[in-house]
DNA sequence: CAGCAACTCTACCCTAACGTTAGAGTAGAG
DNA sequence: CTCTACTCTAACGTTAGGGTAGAGTTGCTG
C-alpha cells in the first residue's frame, strides 16, 4: 500500500515515515515503477511497534538495533549459540534502559502532578469570589 | 551564588541555565565584576519551578509567559480587576493544559511499563539457564 | 486518448532545547 | 603572584521531525 494509507492506519505523519526511511528504521519493501514507496502489512505493523516504544524515549538509532536484534532471534533457525547469546545480551541491555526509563516516567508523572496541583491550588485560593 | 552550585542544587547543566537566561526565562539576578553570573535564593525557587514545569511538555515560551503571570499575581497589590481576571485567566488556560498533558504522561507511562514486560517476558521465554 | 484530481516524489531549509567543543578570562586560596 | 577550579562567549552539532516548493505519478473519467 501507498504511504498516505500507512500514514492514517499508524496515525504517523508522511514526513514521520519518510524519515524513518532516512534512518533505515522502516524501509518500504518496494517501489512502483513511478518511484511511489509501496509498504506491506509487515512494514505496518513494524511501524506500530514503533509507535509503542516511542514514549520510552529511546533515539530511532537505538530502536533500529532493538529491532533488529529481535528480528534475528525470530528468525532463530541458522543463529550459532554464541550468536544468539550476543543478541540476547543487547536485548537485555535495552530492558534495563527501558525499566530506567519507566522510573524516570514515573518521577516525572509526579512532578507533572504535582504542579498541576499547584496551579490549581492557586487558582482556587485567587478565585474571583474567593480572594482571601 | 555562582552558576555552579545552582546547578548542584537545582539539578539542571550549566547549559541549560545558561540557556534559560538567553530566552529570558530565568535571568540571573547579578553578575560579578568579572561577568559571571550571580543568582539568588530567589532565582534558584524559579528554576525549581521550571524543572517541575519541563515534565508537562511546555515550551520555553509558555514556561516564560506563565511564570510573568503568576509573578505580576502575587505582586498584586496595584492591579486592576480586569487586568487580574485576565491574568488569572491565562493560568486557567496553562492550569488545564497541564491536566491534560498529566493525563498522557499516564498514558504513556502505562504504554512504556507494558512494553519494558514485553521486553522482560521476551527474555526469560529467550532465556537458555541464565535467569537468575 | 487527453484531462484532471489526488497523491507522491526529492531537496532543502527551519525549529526547540539544549550538547559540545574551543579559546580566553576570573575567583580566591596559598 | 601563581595555581587550580570555575566561568565566560561564540558558534556549530544533534534529534525528530515540520513545512514548502516544484515536479512527477496514478488512476479515473469523459
Amino acid at each position: 500500500m501507498q504511504i498516505g494509507e500507512v500514514a492514517a492506519r499508524t496515525e504517523l505523519s508522511l514526513r514521520t515515515i519518510r524519515h524513518y526511511e532516512e534512518t533505515g528504521l522502516v524501509v518500504p519493501s518496494a517501489r512502483s515503477r513511478g518511484g511511489f514507496r509501496l509498504y506491506t502489512e509487515n512494514d505496518v505493523a513494524r511501524l506500530m511497534v514503533i509507535r509503542r516504544m516511542k514514549p520510552l524515549g529511546f533515539t530511532l538509532d537505538q530502536m533500529r538495533d532493538l529491532l533488529d536484534a529481535t528480528d534475528r532471534l525470530d528468525a532463530d533457525a541458522t543463529l550459532g549459540a554464541n550468536e544468539r547469546e550476543a543478541l540476547l545480551e543487547r536485548v537485555r541491555t535495552y530492558q534495563q534502559e527501558a525499566a530506567e526509563q519507566v522510573e524516570k516516567l514515573r518521577v516525572q508523572l509526579s512532578r507533572a502532578e504535582d504542579f498541576e496541583g499547584t496551579l490549581r491550588a492557586r487558582l482556587e485560593r485567587n478565585a474571583p469570589a474567593a480572594r482571601a
